[in-house]
DNA sequence: AAAGCGTGGGC
DNA sequence: TGCCCAAGCTT
């Protein structure tokens, strides 16, 4: 209840009033946050009672599979994460297997995750875990899991709180809306100073004990109770602290980030095969979209792409043009026209590194972008050879 | 500092 | 359907 809270946040109890609300409504632009051992009893309270224990990743914890998890978890639901981390667990049980495997398979095992930059740097760091620190996860400080590629400050606190129970602060999305809300923190979270603030509450509430199960129990708040739409504000133990409920503003809270236009960009795939039925694939430059996968060739438009094809296929013939689809990504909508052709010969293609044949019937452990991979299985059952 | 990076889900 | 967002990090 409020009233177990300090002295000095006192002012804070009025925002309980929404009927005062108004009269303090200078004050509760930045109100004092609560008393830290009130908060942390209160929500470890309800962990007991309500938080989730059976999730893959709290099994058998090791900095490992938290590590792992973490990585799967940036930008992306743990419903979605579930089956890639057990796939992933089973074919890389530790970081000496992860670190010896080739690039490729690992991006096998994230294709449809999205944002392949972190498989990519989970492999390097992998490498880099056993040939500069032995095999051991520098989890003594956040300085030294950050300087771990794909590893930011909450990431390597999640690690840290996680794996070793030390105490170190997270700030994701689940707890940037928690705190936004109790404390009715103006401004979009991405903003720099808007973050800062957030770090500062993050910090302040953390606890040195039981500190794995209160970074659990804040992402838990913010992934089952005081979620996005239609918090569950009744059943928090919070609710007579929160400042944005007090003003019945919970929906505003996080305020969103400002939107931009979204470009269109328009592209040709060349989907070209040989006597087989297989499909040529190039791998794609390290950075950038799908950065590291295999793909078809890409083209800007039509003499590009028969420019390309007359210099590196000769003999081959362009055939039809597949209705474009759109794909929809964060920032762009992708337009993709599909331009099939194939080679006139039989076999005897040279080997040159960085392209191969792809038998869309018998798939390769390689990593494929989710578009692609759904072409290439249209591919598998077309006749269109 | 701000943009770039994926995909699937919810409404 | 279109829009916003999800256990963020890198450049």
């Amino acid at each position: 209840m409020a009233g177990a809270l300090l002295k000095q946040s006192v002012g804070t109890f009025r925002v309980s009033y929404p009927g005062e609300s108004q009269s303090v409504s200078t004050f509760i632009k930045a109100p004092q946050p609560l008393d830290a051992e009130y908060f942390r009893t209160r929500l470890l309270g309800w962990f007991d009672q309500y938080g989730r224990t059976h999730l893959p990743w709290q099994q058998d914890r090791s900095p490992y599979r938290v590590w792992v998890s973490e990585i799967m978890l940036q930008q992306t639901q743990v419903t979605t994460v579930i089956s890639y981390f057990e796939r992933f667990m089973q074919r890389f049980p530790d970081v000496e297997t992860l670190a010896a495997a080739e690039q490729d398979e690992v991006l096998h095992l994230w294709t449809g995750l999205g944002y392949y930059a972190r498989a990519r740097n989970l492999h390097r760091a992998a490498q880099c875990v056993v040939s500069e620190h032995d095999g051991v996860f520098p989890v003594e400080s956040v300085t030294a899991l950050s300087a771990l590629p794909g590893i930011g400050r909450s990431t390597a606190g999640a690690i840290i709180a996680q794996a070793t129970g030390q105490r170190a602060p997270i700030l994701d999305g689940n707890v940037k809306r928690v705190l936004t809300r109790l404390h009715g923190v103006e401004g979009w979270p991405g903003k720099p100073e808007v973050e800062k603030r957030l770090w500062q509450l993050a910090e302040h509430y953390t606890p040195q004990w039981r500190c794995a199960d209160f970074t659990q129990a804040m992402m838990d708040m913010g992934a089952t109770l005081c979620t996005r739409r239609r918090p569950s504000c009744l059943l928090c133990p919070f609710e007579a602290d929160c400042v944005a409920h007090a003003r019945g503003e919970e929906h505003r809270f996080p305020a969103s980030k400002p939107k931009k236009e979204k470009p269109v960009r328009q592209t040709l795939m060349l989907m070209l095969r040989d006597g087989n039925g297989h499909v040529l694939l190039e791998q794609r430059p390290s950075s950038g979209l799908w950065g590291g996968l295999w793909g078809m060739p890409q083209f800007d438009d039509h003499e590009a792409l028969r420019a390309w094809l007359a210099r590196e296929m000769p003999g081959s013939i362009v055939g039809e043009q597949w209705p474009c689809f759109t794909h929809v990504f964060t920032h762009f909508r992708l337009e993709i026209t599909p331009v099939q052709a194939h080679l006139s010969r039989r076999g005897g293609h040279p080997a040159v590194s960085g392209r191969r044949w792809y038998d869309p019937d018998q798939p390769d452990s390689i990593g494929l972008a989710a578009p692609v991979k759904a072409l290439l299985e249209s591919l598998s059952s077309s006749s269109l050879l």
